[in-house]
DNA sequence: GTCTATACGTCGATAGAC
DNA sequence: GTCTATCGACGTATAGAC
């Protein structure tokens, strides 16, 4: 019984690991099946063993994304304050950003991938929530719109060249200062 | 001599608005000439009589976008104090979001344009002086990077539903404030 | 200037040998 | 499980009639 990922040649593990770098890199729509193929070191066909569709392989590299993300919710929503549901939130999504760099990218820019999730309306549901969670009733336009620069900024943020500086403890409490300030109330 | 746009059907002006807005819904690379074609109510063919190559296409689409750019820090660079400098570029880069947005989702996210400038370097040059200009000598790390988190954030800002309520001038107002927050010294 | 028709490559996906 | 070979659809781009 190994709980260990594969990854040797051709084995699902490593197919996903090529296949999220290059749907990073290059958009998943640009990221042909062979192309995949090739940088894993397998046939094209090789590939449909694993999976009947390229959408089927979209869903499971960033299914370890989209499980993460309502997780951070549920811890969240075990603290008792605002400012702790806050803090909660903006730790594990910057936690998300740093180390699941790729996929987060991904999940926020690629249009493939919106068309893909639009029909199911989770991703959608999951913001609607979370958002709610840490705005509070009520909420002012200055800190709705400050939260919506924050998620939609930490992509750039977590990959801008002054990161590589800076220790892992750094990055995090760096981005959280960002997060806090963006959603201080005057 | 008409220096008015042409929005007749099948003009140029009009296709690049077709263009513009297919790409930042889909992605360049997922929108095809055929779909260009079919939205401006021409053929495929015909916009081969204006442009040779669809990336020819992209960079006439991202023209204004890649000369507004360099236009905002040349304004910045006459300011004599810092804090006027962040400011006037702040606001030059909120007025582009939020009236050519379309524009600027693409110039901001689309890979395939990532590709088609990363030849050309001029970008990252025209942003290596821009920031400069923003930050100073030795900035920290903390508003370093806070400026990513701006620039990056400030395309999902700009797109938030919360943005339909305001009007134009508390719309500037209010990404204003959040760039400022960002960029506040310790 | 705009059309029809088409060349030629690559796409996702399938069939069948080994 | 992985391969070769191939399918039909669609991509960019071109040729030539009108």
């Amino acid at each position: 019984m190994s709980a260990m990922p594969q990854r040797r040649r051709g084995g699902r593990d490593q197919l996903l690991a090529v296949a999220l770098r290059l749907f990073a890199r290059d958009g998943i729509q640009a990221t042909s099946l062979q192309g995949i193929a090739d940088e894993a070191g397998v046939t094209k066909a090789g590939l449909y063993y694993h999976y009947k569709t390229k959408d089927e392989i979209v869903l499971d590299v960033l299914k370890p994304l989209l499980d993460a993300l309502p997780a951070v919710t549920r811890r969240a929503e075990a603290h008792r304050t605002r400012a702790a549901r806050v803090d909660e939130v903006l730790g594990g999504l910057i936690e998300i950003a740093l180390h699941e760099h790729s996929g987060f990218v991904v999940l926020m820019q690629d249009p493939y991938l919106t068309r893909l999730l639009g029909q199911q309306e989770s991703m959608r549901q999951w913001w609607d929530e979370t958002s709610a969670l840490m705005l509070g009733p009520d909420p002012d336009p200055q800190t709705r719109i400050g939260l919506a620069m924050f998620i939609s900024g930490l992509v750039g943020a977590s990959r801008d060249p002054a990161m590589a500086d800076l220790d892992d403890r750094t990055r995090r409490q760096t981005l959280l200062e960002c997060g806090r300030r963006l959603l201080q109330r005057d």
